[in-house]
DNA sequence: ACCACGCATGTTTGCGTTCACATTTCGCGG
DNA sequence: CCGCGAAATGTGAACGCAAACATGCGTGGT
């Protein structure tokens, strides 16, 4: 077993000094069209690689970006991750991404934020839809770039997330005009800030019409808590519109709300969040607030690209507008017709 | 902007040379309490973390592992990055993942797993579903372990898959159990080996059992696709059995199914693949085929860390067994009530 | 009392690259 | 034909760390 080649083999082998190959390399002027393919050939002779910690340890800078994610099994961050990886190599910059399980997070942030920094991260995107995520971030050194998404304002970090309360107000406003006296809804788990922002949009857009809130349920991002939420409502005959927090919990509760006889939209309406690419084919096709994920992803890696440039952190942010797609699952009430 | 501390800050904080700094940091024998408490604090207070690209050189050995993934939005290979990155920090590795955009596999896996290499990746794992990959996979040295994911036995690399063909069989036998005269595929895309194994083990139960195979259709992945596919088989009166390349897929179908006023189960029976999170709450739930990703994950990862210890590229392989998970979508078929 | 051994610590060297600077080569105008 | 500047190439050092080797000190056995 022989060694792997590095410069100098290349060097020995294409006739020039070390420097030369480096300098073929790195693209620099000043080296003649002969010399430059015989160090060409000869890289490619014998399979030479560039080993990348020497030249990150050289040069100091790397173009590695770090990505922090929380649970890369649900849709919305597996959709960014890989928005971003995509962008990412778009602009000549590798991409390592931590993944976060669930039970620990606290605990294992840390270490993938520790270990992001030891490699020498240029800069890091957390996806940070979690308190847990803040207290991670504290642990980067104040010199790296940092861009969260749905993170918090407070935390005064360049943040871009998806204007979650507008989301919610959206869905709710949908429901109320078809003439729901009030709107129920399912949320997700509180310690997502995302949960948080659309139960406000719903709070806000149920004062703003004058109605009154009904108990908030609590359900996590799965339809077996939807489920759960969903045989509490179908016993409740004035609920006759449900916002849930997102796709899944949605066909969750359609499901509970099926079995105990409740037809969708006929007896109750019901919105849910996100735009899974399934959603049109549930039964029936579920109206609910479209997230363009990607379209985050990308404006995550752009923002983090304009401090590696400018060099310092900012706090600059964008917000990407959601929409609402209008499918089967919202109608006018049927007891209360034409009373609005 | 003061520079980052390297190791002989540390070692002039506490008043030792460099190198017993070093010994703290890796937990080497011979370095007295006291100094390793003096040192610590050092640490702490400058806020030293040590530079892993130098480490790394200097060591020859780096203990990051690479992942190459086709299409992390799909459940399967979230759940599975997700499962290997558990793993790994559970191994005391660190992972980095390059996620291949699905547009231009071939270059986009190329770039990957140069980058990858070049970083000094002590092994790779490719999730590799796809005959793109084995080229990608030709790129990486012989030195460096690797280990796929529904790969190619002739690929003559360590593999670990599910056994689709066993759930291919799987569904399509539960489906003939049930008194239907044959059963119809929805296949997925024929680039995956995955659709490919299962679309040979419908055909082996199929020929098992002496019935006719209908001709196949194909899909994609989604319920797009699936509802297309389906709104073909619901104008055949004949079908009374379909097995679907996936639970979305089988979604898609159901809709296009319900659309036509055929009923599953009593007119069609239906099984899908892989038994998403969501498909017990699809209306019916979805007889479906579990996948076990997470431990297909693990044992990947496993795989790859005996590699790793023996030093040398071995061929070993492991298979993990499907379940058939029995929900409401199969019946009897209407007609031919008591005929087998 | 002396030697030898083991523990705690320091010194030197090299990992593979890039950078700053030194040197050689070449072409061209006076 | 000389000299000068730019282009082409080479040389040495530095990046931050770990490994190998070297040193100094205390302790126990005889």
């Amino acid at each position: 077993m022989t060694r792997r080649p590095v410069m100098s083999d290349v060097a020995a082998k294409a006739g020039v000094s070390h420097q030369t190959v480096s300098r073929v390399l790195n693209g620099h002027p000043h080296v003649s069209p002969t010399t430059r393919t015989r160090v060409l050939a000869a890289i490619a002779e014998l399979g030479y690689r560039r080993n990348l910690s020497a030249r990150v340890l050289a040069t100091g800078r790397s173009n590695v970006v770090g990505v922090v994610a929380q649970n890369t099994t649900l849709y919305g961050p597996s959709s960014m991750v890989q928005a971003i990886g995509e962008a990412a190599l778009g602009a000549d910059l590798s991409l390592t991404v931590g993944h976060v399980a669930g039970y620990d997070a606290t605990a294992a942030s840390r270490r993938i934020v520790e270990r992001l920094v030891q490699q020498g991260a240029a800069g890091l995107v957390f996806i940070a839809p979690v308190d847990a995520a803040a207290e991670a971030m504290r642990l980067v050194p104040p010199g790296i770039p940092i861009v969260t998404v749905d993170g918090l304002p407070e935390w005064n970090v360049t943040n871009v997330s998806v204007d979650q309360y507008a989301g919610g107000r959206l869905a709710t406003e949908h429901l109320l005009k078809h003439g729901h006296r009030t709107v129920w809804h399912v949320a997700g788990p509180e310690q997502w800030h995302g949960s948080r922002a659309r139960e406000a949009g719903w709070r806000a857009a149920l004062a703003e019409a004058g109605a009154q809130a009904p108990p908030m349920l609590r359900a996590g991002w799965t339809a077996a808590s939807g489920y759960q939420c969903g045989r509490m409502l179908a016993r409740i005959p004035d609920c006759t519109a449900v916002f849930a927090a997102n796709d899944h919990v949605a066909l969750g509760v359609m499901r509970a709300l099926a079995e105990h006889g409740r037809r969708v939209p006929e007896d109750v309406s019901l919105v849910g969040f996100d735009d899974v690419p399934e959603a049109a084919y549930f039964h029936p096709a579920l109206t609910t607030v479209r997230q363009e994920f990607a379209d985050v992803g990308r404006q995550a890696l752009r923002l983090l690209l304009d401090q590696l440039v400018s060099g310092s952190r900012s706090a600059a942010s964008a917000l990407v507008e959601p929409a609402l797609v209008d499918r089967d699952t919202v109608a006018q009430p049927a007891t209360t017709g034409s009373r609005a």
